[in-house]
DNA sequence: TTCATAGTTCGATTGTAATCGAAGCATATG
DNA sequence: CATATGCTTCGATTACAATCGAACTATGAA
């Protein structure tokens, strides 16, 4: 009766609303202090402290003391690849309370997921990679490929420098919207950067949309074309 | 604020004790009656319907009647997917209150998740088929090559029967043990049964634990190799 | 028909967790 | 130092959901 780890007490700090909203706002990947957590959920700054407690506590969030700020974030690519899949379930599953606003339709296009680059325009890039064998599937995760990593160089990333940290470069994250996977890991967070600095792409602030320049849309399209448009 | 699907609603379903449990005994993937579901999460038979009733409701749950019996389970892969990566979650977030028994070392050495083979067998098996390239991964998803389909076929399974059906014949799961991907999809679990004929395995009752008898580890151990050993 | 078993519905109780006001620390700034 | 700001702790209130006993419906067996 007791198989395994007691996934009801992580689901049950998912299940309350006002927790629920904090962590889809961190998905944004930028850490927010409890004072713009509470506004993002809603409540008083005193029932987001007790909320706020009780993520950390159970694992979920990380905090970083500055000064007297506090500022917290996803504890890692596991919690936000739960919350994506959670998001799945709850879009697939008839409950579906999303009236698909033209703000959604956007959501759909592109958004950011803890740093790196979600919705369909996440899985087009995505698909190049793959088809492009830039990417290789291994069963301990995935591996940019060489060729991959020269086309990487050329898109103006420092490899070098991500290798060199210990998280993992490469992981996939399941998509909410197009149940597919797209790119996470350090090199998803360095692509969407990368496609900041060029100005191809800009956040719109206090959401997860993620909005196109024509140029950037134009631009983007050329560069991930993928191969089933040729076929 | 209020950004995507409802993930709190379907989270909270989850997070009650007596649902959890229930849930986790429908990942032996085994249709189970509302009585012994209730007996399985410790509650009366009222309070089980009541929540049995939620849990399809939420859409995480299909019922079957057959006489007077109502058969629960699981209502698709991807519910199983969600259960299995808030274990992970649970396990690896600080509060593993999971004191390693004997019987939690059995269960990660192999058991089952919802009918397919997980734990490090799971996991040795599909390293197997990924170094022998019997498996492609998409940017859609995995599919088998030719050379994996020969030997699906050599290892005594109606291939042909499976790709008729509707469902995915490959899809790939998140291990909570090990933090890698096993095989799932209808591939994965005609796999497990047909390890289960050759008598390699055998399943114990009312648990998700599966133990292999002498012989068929090490038939298994010969026949799923990993390549790394001999390296 | 009568009895037994499987499951649901109703009503009342109980416990718990979310919430916020008010007061208390802690860290910055003038 | 005083004062503002960010956050936590305490206490009381409130609301909701889990629970079970009892009565009810439905299916199957004798």
């Amino acid at each position: 009766m007791k198989d395994g780890p007691d996934i009801a007490y992580i689901a049950s700090l998912i299940g309350d609303p006002a927790r629920a909203n904090m962590l889809t706002a961190l998905l944004t990947g930028k850490a927010l202090t409890a004072t713009e957590l509470s506004q993002e959920a809603g409540i008083t700054l005193q029932t987001a402290s007790s909320h706020l407690a009780k993520l950390t506590d159970g694992g979920l969030l990380t905090l970083r003391k500055q000064g007297r700020h506090k500022y917290f974030s996803l504890a890692n690519d596991n919690v936000a690849g739960v919350l994506e899949s959670l998001m799945g379930l709850a879009a697939g599953s008839g409950h579906l309370r999303t009236r698909t606003g033209p703000r959604d339709a956007k959501l759909r296009h592109a958004r950011v997921c803890y740093n790196h680059l979600a919705g369909s325009m996440g899985i087009q890039m995505f698909n190049y990679f793959a088809d492009q064998h830039f990417l290789q599937i291994k069963s301990e995760g995935i591996t940019l490929t060489d060729n991959g990593a020269t086309f990487v160089r050329g898109f103006g990333i420092d490899l070098e420098a991500l290798q060199k940290k210990r998280s993992p470069l490469c992981k996939e994250c399941l998509d909410w919207s197009e149940r597919r996977s797209h790119l996470a890991g350090s090199l998803g967070r360095a692509l969407l950067t990368r496609l900041e600095e060029l100005k191809w792409v800009r956040r719109i602030p206090d959401s997860r949309i993620i909005e196109f320049t024509k140029a950037g849309q134009q631009n983007f399209d050329a560069t991930f074309a993928q191969a089933s448009l040729f076929a």
